[in-house]
DNA sequence: TTGAAAGCGCTAACAT
DNA sequence: ATGTTAGCGCTTTCAA
């Protein structure tokens, strides 16, 4: 059997394909009964649009493409859901590429790879200007970052030096030797957002305003693997000399911790005090005091200037940014 | 600026637009310096092929769907990277559209929904049977299913009750009050892709054959949150009479009960004999007793099979089925 | 309100 | 080996 083609449907409603198409449309110079007569046709006939010849026709795809790094956090599930959600209302669809591997990334350099064959990018937590040998790839595609503040992008960020400033302030209220734990950042890569160094910076700053120290000696680090985080937090804990407080860079290293600090015998919230970063829903459950990120307002908002953007690319770049809110539990 | 085409290139290296499009698509009969002219031609003018009406053209994209319920897991990260070793042997591409939503359920009811814009589909432990209200959605689409055996679409599967036999019989090594922690399985959805039952069904099987009894009582289930396991497994400890064996259907359940056993100072691999499903890479740090799944060996026929099908739509069903491997380590 | 016709950019069959 | 030409399925002017 041959595809049916909107031919097809104008022949067998008696209409030519121009009334299908604007029946299809929702053109507004179209007779109802018309109409109603060419959607009946189109029922009994199974036709499906051909998106290709839609797509070419028209330029457009009513597609997006989210570009992030390797997936599965709770916080970019919550991220895709809520740019799902805006997208929605704009008819438009979205794909996810996460770049799992080099080879991907480096696929990723052809300007008529994949994710490009879309009318918009939202790179989350990933710098474009360091991702490409050159921009070239995504010329003229409308693009919004998220995480990262660029000068030549429309960005979302979160206002990660406030985070850290919050931790360190409430930390302080119970005075006791202080520690960070922070990812091992690696540098100058394509993945490096920054945002943990900046969190870093204000918990310091926080330190610094109340004439407190922060020095190297107090700052450990981690890989992202569970078992580096056990291994930096059982050393964190042995070497402390009293009560402490911590502020780990993120959620996931306050879970290590904690789980060291029981082992260890000693008491959350009293012997060792933890702030974490990001209330992922383990967090709630484990009583974690950390920082919350408003991550749907955040994905919304993405959206709606890429949405903007695609309808009118001569914008200014604009800068959006949200505020991070402590979320006080029992581990403080 | 108006849009750089194949006939502008034409036009400036002097040939007819078809002979541009030889040198694009690796055709074979065009001479090298021509080739390389226009190649040349088409640096200075920096054109990129219109992908759109390409696709459009040819009828093909070159690329495939990953359909997977909500992502993340190092199973699913591997699954992908090793899809995307395949593909990029037939020059395909793949795109992400993780379920994470019923919205994006619901969307992608529809024929015309993003996902089905390409030239195959990769489900990923999800029934397309039971995905669509019918499977008018994806009617003519090349599709592959992984975890899963139905008898129209090809599939690829580990054979989980193998997998849960090896565990009963290793475990019945040192004989013990035996149990079993299962995720909570939610019948009747989409998601449900019966790879849990049937490791415990396999596991219930060596218990048979020994004459060891398996009953109800010594099947505890979890939900997918560490909260949830580590309720589940401070309650099956707490009742335990003596040393016990425990077969947890993921190695996500067995860190959860790792925990509680050494927060109850036992000690693992004596009182606690803890056999996991997957071996993640946390497995390994842990000294996880688990059954390894040949993951990339499965992403890779999956991928071969569906461009095999998408070459020849004509193909028999074929049905691959994978074996997992004991992975003996310290908690047994 | 509907019809007629052109054409988006590319590839492939056929001609040379 | 290259040129010529038709046309994929759709939307969008323009005309009626």
């Amino acid at each position: 059997m041959a595809k049916i083609t909107i031919k097809d449907v104008a022949r067998h409603a008696g209409v030519q394909p121009s009334t299908v198409s604007r029946a299809i449309n929702n053109h507004p110079n179209i007779l109802p009964e018309t109409k109603a007569r060419i959607l009946n046709t189109i029922q009994e006939l199974g036709y499906v649009p051909d998106r290709a010849a839609k797509n070419f026709r028209t330029g457009k795809t009513r597609s997006i493409s989210v570009i992030l790094p390797i997936t599965g956090s709770d916080f970019y599930n919550r991220l895709l859901n809520s740019i799902d959600e805006t997208l929605e209302e704009y008819e438009y669809d979205a794909g996810v590429y996460p770049l799992l591997s080099e080879r991907r990334l480096s696929r990723y350099q052809d300007p008529s790879a994949l994710p490009y064959h879309t009318d918009g990018l939202v790179f989350a937590s990933l710098n474009p200007n360091h991702l490409y040998e050159n921009l070239f790839s995504i010329q003229g595609l409308p693009a919004v970052v998220l995480d990262i503040s660029t000068p030549n992008f429309d960005n979302v960020t979160i206002n990660n030096e406030l985070g850290g400033y919050l931790a360190g302030m409430h930390l302080q209220e119970r005075p006791a030797e202080t520690f960070v734990i922070n990812v091992e950042e690696l540098f100058d890569t394509p993945f490096t957002s920054g945002v943990f160094a900046q969190r870093v910076k204000g918990f310091q700053k926080a330190q610094q305003e109340a004439g407190l120290r922060f020095e190297e000696d107090q700052l450990y680090t981690s890989a992202f693997t569970m078992r580096s985080v056990r291994e930096t937090a059982r050393l964190l804990l042995q070497e402390r000399k009293g009560k402490i407080n911590v502020f780990t860079t993120c959620d996931f290293f306050a879970y290590g911790l904690i789980e060291e600090v029981r082992l260890a015998g000693l008491t959350l919230g009293d012997d060792v005090r933890i702030v974490g970063f990001d209330d992922e829903p383990q967090a709630q459950d484990l009583g974690l005091t950390t920082l919350h990120q408003p991550v749907e307002e955040m994905g919304h908002t993405l959206a709606q200037m890429l949405m903007e953007r695609i309808e009118n690319p001569d914008l200014p770049v604009r800068s959006v940014q949200f505020e991070p809110i402590l979320k006080v539990r029992s581990t403080t």
